[in-house]
DNA sequence: AATGAATGAGTTTTCATTCAT
DNA sequence: AATGAATGAAAACTCATTCAT
């Protein structure tokens, strides 16, 4: 659907093509913003003429669609990682160190920051991410709930769902606090999440 | 320094103006975006020609840098409410459900992930939401102390900027939900945050 | 309707520069065709910014549709002069070489002919001159039939639509054949129309 | 010269391709025009890739030249048609309702009318349709000339060419027509014509 | 104080054409 | 003979900003 269906014969190269032009939005999106990075600006970063990029996306908002995919998916993965894990509850919160660590490296958390802005106008990326975040939480859900039942604990759907709400609000947050506080503590910040994660993924 | 030192006559009247405009311009910004929003569109709203308001500002990132400064002491505005309150600490707590209602209505959290994205690019407005963001934590700061030294409770000054960063980013992480999940349950959710904040707030 | 509704306060000054533009569409048109015409060269013949006609015209479509408008309201002020004169039909008759020689006017017939091909694939433009081709018939059958009943000749309408057909394809079809013969015998044309014609308007 | 000179070891395939290339290009024309229709589309239409057009073609102007004269060639060959009748004037008058059904069907009208455009003020098309119309008008007065000998009438250069060109005229305006009355009276139209035709053959 | 006419640089996008394969 | 990837120039249009009034 959308930009994926343009005929191109030999569909390695295109793919590849594509992916060029993708990594190349990515620099200048991070460093502009969507609407700030230009066609021009794009095609420079991708090494090929702006003409050739309508080859391979019907314009600027199928690069912006396309890209706001490639990322929400990215976060998806990290939620169907977990899964693979033996205890993935615990495993989470073993992991929140390097989750905290890895949501407020610089680089990172910029395009989040853009993508969750450009939402909030563009019905079309709306869409996007809130079906992908339908999608992570229900995923989520039943992690949560697997590994509270195991612990023999109270699992109806409301309370599952406000507290993966708060869990995916705070390492959302995260980025957002990366912009407004640069030189954050992280060992404190570590401690504070674990305070705070721990009953929401363990009390009744 | 910057846009305030024009020189104007009457000083009552150019600061209804600029209050004006800032107005106007909010009601543009939300709806489309720092760079969706055109100067044309910004006086229509504003009711004075386009022409008038560099009379005003230097520019539009001048407007921006305003409006973006007018925001974030609206935030700080909050922390210092509740420092008025008898035991703010308590008050806070017992105030989360207005606080969430609050930051998920729509219209609301729209400018704050606007102004996040363009903190994110714009140094300008990335120094003003990070100084003004130094002066919130360090008035919570102080209410946190002061709340748990009277209980008597230990108060280093790492552990609460930990559970500061962490409170806070709760909150700023409702705004994003918001976009991503517009069905969210209130009722779970602010049950969910009482649960990861009672602990940040009250344990040792 | 469509782009006369701009506010500009100075409405005269508004008028003179729509008058402007739509005089250098014309002679840009006419070099270059509607889609030939750049609207660099037209703001350039029009002694402006290519950004300040936006001001005036919503688009290239715009103008030519305005341009068109103008064009096809020539034609009808033709008929409408027409019906002033004492005896019309005699004095349509009398002005036939007057007429030849003007439709075959070098310049004269380039716009016609690029109204014609627009009109062929752009429904805006068919609309106009169709509508405007309808206003010029009714007004047409009116003096025809005034003249022939002055006569005491029959005028049932149908009789009246095919005379009028024809005698419109006569001067339309001028243009063509301006293009096609351009060492045209004058002399011998007029005559020849003045043969076709009598019958037309004065014959049973 | 042009664009028939082009090196292609087998003759037979390469004037096969140039025919399919210019039939899809008809139709590509009669949709978008000579500018609107871009050679992607054409080539498209040609079942072969748009850098092979140009081993057949110089490039689109080529296209368009090819494509006018095999038009014009059609037009002359209905005279050259006329010509073997037995009385060819008598079978052009007889044949009048045929040829205007036939001049103002959907379909039909929409390439002259793009062709005189073009004519206008595109040298090559011009030098091109008036080559053309020459012959025509040639080999048409040669048909009148002969008819009215035969019934004993006047025949001068002049006259005869003045009465031809208002035939022509006649025919080439009723495409025009078609496209400002599309809901013309047949019927009525048709005996118009034959009211202006008949002095134009017979009369002295 | 206020206007809005005017500019010009910059935006996205299209397309005829070339050329390596 | 044939492809289609690639280019680059040009198109229509937008908009922050200036300035004469």
């Amino acid at each position: 659907m959308g930009s994926t269906d343009k005929k191109h014969p030999d569909q390695e190269r295109a793919l590849h093509r594509r992916k060029q032009i993708l990594e190349a939005a990515e620099c200048c999106f991070s460093r502009s913003g969507f609407h700030g990075a230009s066609m021009a600006e794009i095609s420079k970063a991708a090494g090929m003429s702006a003409g050739h990029i309508y080859n391979y996306f019907d314009g600027k908002d199928a690069i912006i669609a396309a890209f706001v995919q490639a990322n929400v998916e990215r976060v998806s993965a990290k939620i169907l990682g977990m899964a693979q894990r033996d205890d993935p509850l615990q495993a989470a919160y073993d992991d929140i160190e390097r989750s905290v660590r890895e949501d407020i490296k610089p680089g990172i958390w910029k395009m989040p920051l853009e993508i969750f802005a450009e939402a909030s106008r563009n019905p079309m990326v709306a869409e996007l991410v809130q079906e992908a975040d339908r999608h992570t939480r229900a995923e989520f859900r039943k992690l949560l709930r697997a590994g509270r039942e195991k612990r023999g604990m109270a699992s109806d759907d409301a309370t599952l769902d406000g507290r993966i709400e708060i869990m995916v609000a705070f390492f959302q947050g995260l980025h957002v606090r990366s912009v407004h506080n640069p030189s954050m503590n992280m060992d404190s910040t570590v401690a504070a999440m674990r305070l705070a994660l721990w009953p929401l993924l363990f009390n009744e």
